[in-house]
RNA sequence: GGUCCGUUAGUGUAGCGGUUAUCACGCUUCCCUUUCACGGAAGAGAUCAUGGGUUCGAUUCCCAUACGGACUACCA
């Protein structure tokens, strides 16, 4: 009994949203944590909602974080399949089993009923128009029905959904870890179906069924369930199983606080709502994921990690084995979580500076070639570029994207630098300086050519201030960047006079 | 509308009856640099949603109100 046993449990209906794979996180933490089994269970009973690569993206998304399943359709496990579709059959007898313990009925109702019933409840102003013990009497079902016509009903093959009968007048009652003690009136309820006319199950019904055959020990899910569990709660009561202990986890909402994160407002916004890029059928568009936006695992992790939970101190730095360490539902907090990509960027920026050396080169060699640019680069340049550029970082395509004048020539000038600093008397230091490098036969390297360029700026009477910034320009076309004299060790001595030549025709 | 859930600086948060209300991101200033970034230092920013209680004492406990969110399908 003490064993855990926990599952995310999406539905592949498109993009895993960044949410989602929160909840598949805690999931996983929470298993690990207590040397418990996480699985992943697809439920797909909404045939009409199918999307096609849905769920192996989902597998994808989740192994790039490391967000592993022990049991899934995927590697399968002692309760497969691990796709509701599949289990299609086991559902019908359970659902059976609730009308006969008069716990559910059938219905025989068509959508034009249902919208009539609802038309007129909405008219005579009801409270709660829905179909529930009151409205139930006046509807074809079961139990308004004689028992013979249902008979003939069933066996002529009339579509027919199984509903569940929720009493009049009950108060369910659950412990939520995260919220407490959880009250719902039945009252206010309604007689939900539990199998669809097309013989699958609804969500309710299937989710409690897998839980409990699974043996699933804490469900762990987003807080848009909560009004929901009651129903949960009562099913479970109806089949006598013992339940497993229920966690709603507050939801990740837009930045400015309207709604749950949406696709939308995140494109608004300028961030990815899906760990991968995700093709979309209905417009052809690929939506950038947090990978090719050039977010780390490990960050994204991190990142999701304290976005409703934290430690209790103030570590913010998490491994994905500290984080199992450390985590706990009890530490998860109630109100929603406002998202703020700023904080994931520096996240991104910490995890990026511990990369090593190789995979520094990796992103710098592989991003270049995307732009057919530093074909002939070194290994031994390429890590000077990469330590050079380490720290004005945040994305890997960052090694080149904010060096690029280390690759290919300026081919303009940065307006307003140029207006600050572009004068005759720095002019006429860069064409001094030009011919002091033509005549230069020392080493070309920053360290000889820093000294010297240091001594000529002194020798002139100028200032550092006045003068540095003129060379960059012509140097690399922008006023801000590494130390000048690397940047000339790097693009070498006549691709540097080339340079300073082409700022003295300006 | 109904039901449920929530509310500490711009954002994420600590707090679990007595604190100058914690930390981080972001922001500002200064130092370091030829510049940017990094790093270092400092700083601004919270009537702890509001109003009532309980208490010697409430950010912490209770109630109400306001505001926000979720749900309200033969979707999950």
């Amino acid at each position: 009994m003490n064993t855990v046993r926990v599952r995310f449990a999406p539905s592949p209906t498109g993009g895993l949203h960044i949410g989602g794979v929160r909840t598949a996180l805690y999931n996983y933490l929470f298993a690990k944590k207590h040397n418990g089994t996480f699985i992943i269970r697809t439920e797909d009973t909404d045939q009409t909602r199918f999307v096609k690569g849905a769920e192996s993206y989902i597998f994808d998304a989740l192994k790039w974080l490391g967000i592993t399943a022990d049991e899934s359709s995927e590697i399968g496990g002692k309760h497969a399949p691990y796709r509701q579709s599949e289990r299609k059959k086991m559902y019908k007898q359970y659902a059976e089993e609730l009308v006969e313990k008069d716990f559910a009925y059938y219905a025989f109702d068509t959508s034009e009923e249902l919208e009539e019933m609802r038309k007129r409840l909405e008219q005579a102003k009801s409270k709660n128009p829905s179909y529930n013990a009151i409205t139930r009497s006046t509807m074809r079902n079961s139990l308004t029905l004689p028992e013979d016509e249902v008979k003939t009903l069933l066996e002529n093959g009339t579509p027919y959904v199984i509903r569940l009968k929720m009493p009049r007048k009950d108060e369910i009652r659950f412990q939520d870890i995260i919220r407490g003690w959880v009250n719902v009136h039945t009252a206010t309820l309604d007689d939900k179906v539990i199998m669809k006319s097309d013989g699958m199950p609804t969500y309710h019904l299937a989710n409690v069924v897998d839980d409990h055959l699974m043996e699933i020990s804490h469900v762990i899910r987003g807080e848009e369930w909560l009004p929901s569990a009651p129903i949960h709660v009562f099913l479970y009561q109806c089949f006598g199983w013992e339940m497993p202990q229920f966690a709603h986890l507050p939801l990740l909402l837009n930045p400015d606080g309207q709604g749950k994160l949406s696709k939308r407002k995140a494109a608004e916004y300028g961030f990815p709502v899906f760990p991968l890029d995700w093709f979309e059928q209905e417009t052809s568009n690929i939506i950038q994921g947090f990978k090719e936006a050039g977010y780390l695992p490990e960050a994204v992790n991190n990142f999701l990690a304290l976005l409703g939970w934290n430690a209790g101190d103030h570590q913010e730095i998490f491994s994905m084995e500290e984080l199992i360490e450390k985590f706990s539902l009890e530490r998860v907090g109630k109100a929603g979580i406002k998202f703020d990509i700023n904080k994931a960027k520096w996240f991104n920026q910490h995890y990026l500076r511990q990369k090593s050396d190789k995979t520094l080169v990796d992103y710098l060699k592989n991003g270049l070639k995307t732009q057919n640019l530093g074909e002939n680069l070194s290994d031994e340049q390429a890590i000077i570029i990469c330590q050079m550029m380490k720290d004005r970082a945040t994305f890997p395509d960052d090694f080149w994207k904010e060096a690029i004048y280390l690759f290919k020539t300026p081919d303009a000038y940065n307006e307003q630098a140029m207006a600050k600093n572009w004068n005759e008397e720095s002019k006429n230091f860069v064409k001094s300086y030009l011919d002091f490098l033509k005549n230069y036969t020392g080493e070309w390297h920053h360290e000889p050519l820093k000294h010297d360029l240091h001594t000529l700026v002194e020798q002139s009477g100028l200032k550092m201030g006045k003068v540095m910034p003129a060379v960059r320009l012509g140097l690399s076309g922008v006023s801000a960047g590494p130390d000048l004299a690397m940047i000339m060790q790097i693009i070498g001595k006549e691709e540097s006079i080339k340079r300073l030549e082409s700022i003295i025709l300006v």
